[in-house]
DNA sequence: GTATACTTAGTTTGTCTAACTAATAGTTGC
DNA sequence: GCAACTATTAGTTAGACAAACTAAGTATAC
């Protein structure tokens, strides 16, 4: 608990500030009228294709009726589509629509370029340094954060 | 654009959402009614001690409203102080009470916990390298940014 | 008949825009 | 120089909607 890492510590926590207000603060949605919990669900879609609303609501730390009435919302606007599970007459599955989808991908190209952007003033050596780095302190931190 | 660099992006970008997940969902306000938005405003006057409405609304890129709530909450809450400026009839001055210099002292050594825990892995050596990329990196992105 | 999957209803907070009040600042006329 | 009119600025209030919660309801599964 030397000087110095405490002076890392407090200076990460600036950065992290910059960072977010960097990479998450703007997004390519602006007016579309998708906000930016709209696009978690989504994207949860994306990964989890057909997955339900309670699948959903666990897995983004939320309860099942913010998910529904997300959910709902998102299919009034042609991004995602309902569908009865045909296994279990209780349960939906969920899906993007073809919009659903090109929207996903826009966001994704647009915090690529963001990435792309934040990269630019290191080299290539730099930036695999600085992707191990975070890895490796992401990966501890989450076994502590776990263990807990 | 070579491959190893868009993967490098790529993994900024899941990078980068573990850690919001790690430093930041997480806090030790849990349930004492006050609110990371709230957070947000208590902060802004312990760096800014006796600003005004507007000046945190535009620091903090939100409307004069939206804060205007809010500060009327946390004086509720007793962790602010409202003042009339001397020099200007129409101005506030925001302060933080006692109450809420400890309540950002506390969330501040929990946040600074975060990061040591995250930089546990890490040799000091390595930390500084995280930490000078980082900065390195954000500082060349948010010149890009404002550049445009 | 109990548990599960989802929805509905009602509440609080956060955010916005639009419209308002009050005070300051600038301009014009004398 | 000063009175009066206009414009700008600081902050608030009102009204709308999204996001999140808890509690309660409906329908299906086992």
């Amino acid at each position: 608990m030397t000087n110095v890492s405490l002076l890392a510590e407090d200076n990460l926590l600036d950065l992290f500030g910059r960072l977010r207000k960097l990479a998450f603060d703007q997004n390519p949605l602006q007016d579309s009228g998708v906000t930016m919990s709209q696009l978690a669900l989504l994207y949860w879609v994306t990964a989890s294709p057909g997955c339900g609303v309670q699948d959903m609501a666990d897995g983004l730390d939320l309860t099942a009726p913010t998910v529904s009435v997300g959910v709902r919302r998102l299919e009034k606007a042609g991004l995602l589509e309902r569908q009865p599970d045909p296994q279990d007459g209780r349960a939906i599955q969920l899906f993007l629509t073809t919009q659903g989808q090109e929207l996903c991908q826009q966001v994704r190209a647009f915090r690529r370029e963001k990435m792309r952007l934040l990269l630019k003033g290191l080299t290539a050596e730099e930036s695999t340094t600085l992707v191990t780095l975070l890895e490796h302190a992401i990966s501890t931190a989450e076994k502590g954060a776990k263990s807990e």
